[in-house]
DNA sequence: TTGTAATTACGAAAAACTTCGTATATATTT
DNA sequence: AAATATATACGAAGTTTTTCGTAATTACAA
């Protein structure tokens, strides 16, 4: 069957995220790695795991090396990319493209430390010398 | 068929949020001004806006007026609910909880408006004065 | 080298989501 | 009242996602 690439490949289900945030956080790893490290989190079979990163080759989310017996998967994309574009998505179906909404819902209702206010403050710096 | 309840709820379908969107929007409606709705912004068949809203009411998405022949449907949720979930499961599975990340990323690589600007810094006071 | 373990490939079942056809009931019109 | 239009209910097919079993292949060990 035929896979989608482009603009799917942006929107990760979240089961393919949990394989990406591994991945990313890792480096690259082969089925049996990562499949050990998934299930410190939840139980999945070892096919289960192997199945998915072919698909997600497929799809073009993830790259592999198969130069020695156990393959090696990588993440095809930079974890910005993929937040960057997800990110869009919720702001248009979510948050019907209210920017400013999506970032006081993400700020308000919720106690931020004094180290993440002077980032804030450091950006919104920044944005304004523009 | 049983339909969770609680927990998906809480994080609607694409085409779910479709539908939310516009009785958020518009007010409660029946299927057929829904439809109409939904037609300005795709091609729909009346029966499958009719299902979804359907499945939506069992899943506790929507609620209905069934007192006249013509249900009248509204959001089970409000929307800002509905978008703090939503956020919040998209900072876990996507930001791995960083939650600054996620708002520089809302705000980095794009133009803010002068007027998003000073809602933000107004936001940042007031949470400097707690 | 023969058997055991580990790996990939493949297919398919199960579950969730999306779409729509058909049947049935209810209202409206002529 | 009969024909026509509109609504809901129901079932099911088509897709995508998730899960895993089995077979075939490759390495390792006795």
């Amino acid at each position: 069957m035929l896979r989608n690439i482009s603009y799917n490949t942006m929107k990760p289900t979240d089961s393919e995220m949990e394989i990406l945030q591994l991945l990313w956080e890792h480096g690259p790893l082969t089925v049996r790695e990562l499949n050990d490290k998934l299930n410190q989190q939840r139980r999945v079979g070892y096919t289960t795991s192997l199945k998915m990163m072919q698909i997600m080759t497929e799809k073009g989310l993830l790259t592999r090396d198969t130069a020695l017996r156990s393959h090696i998967y990588a993440p095809a994309l930079r974890s910005e990319d993929v937040q960057s574009n997800i990110l869009d998505h919720v702001l248009k179906t979510v948050f019907m493209g209210d920017r400013s909404r999506l970032v006081m819902q993400a700020l308000g209702n919720h106690k931020v430390t004094t180290e993440e206010l002077s980032e804030l403050k450091a950006l919104i710096q920044k944005m304004e010398e523009k």
